[in-house]
DNA sequence: GCCAACGTTGGC
DNA sequence: GCCAACGTTGGC
């Protein structure tokens, strides 16, 4: 099983947004960056837990735990000339952009600020962390999930 | 709002 | 294939 970290603009979509989704699951649309895209096509499996990290916000940070119910399959924003992600040079026959579909599994009891997650030597390493890091979908090691799990709640 | 970092585009 | 210009991301 793999671990993930996915970013979400709450002004865009919320861990709120995802909670008043039926069966609390939605597709993780929208992402255009070919890094990105290959993890979402061709790496994230159902069962796979990610973190729903709140990115572009007043306090950015890891907000709850998220599971891939879903495997990669064409985003159809991408299709879509009416949706903000629309990208006319995406051929249908030739998807190149993919999403999964995730499921909250549980909201943390409080948002781990950013902050907070760079004072901890452990998680040095971690991608999230690096200064530059641009991607919205990005593995975390099993040792930085646990390590997270372990030191808030 | 600023700006560093990085991806993408397009001329050559 | 190089690289300057430009656009976007995202923390602060």
């Amino acid at each position: 099983m793999n671990y993930w970290l996915m970013k979400s603009d709450p002004g865009d979509f919320s861990i709120d947004d995802l909670e008043s989704r039926r069966g609390q699951t939605a597709p993780w649309d929208g992402v255009r960056n070919y890094q990105a895209r290959n993890m979402l096509r061709d790496e994230m499996k159902i069962g796979d837990l990610a973190f729903f990290y709140n990115s572009s916000c007043e306090v950015p940070g890891i907000a709850g735990i998220m599971e891939i119910v879903k495997e990669g399959y064409p985003d159809p924003t991408a299709f879509d000339p009416e949706e903000e992600h629309y990208d006319p040079k995406n051929d249908p026959d030739k998807p190149t952009w993919y999403l999964v579909d995730v499921k909250l599994r549980r909201r943390l009891k409080r948002v781990i600020p950013l902050t907070e997650l760079k004072r901890h030597k452990p998680l040095a390493n971690m991608k999230v962390l690096q200064k530059g890091n641009r991607l919205s979908v990005m593995p975390v090691t099993r040792q930085e999930w646990h390590y997270i799990l372990k030191n808030w709640k």
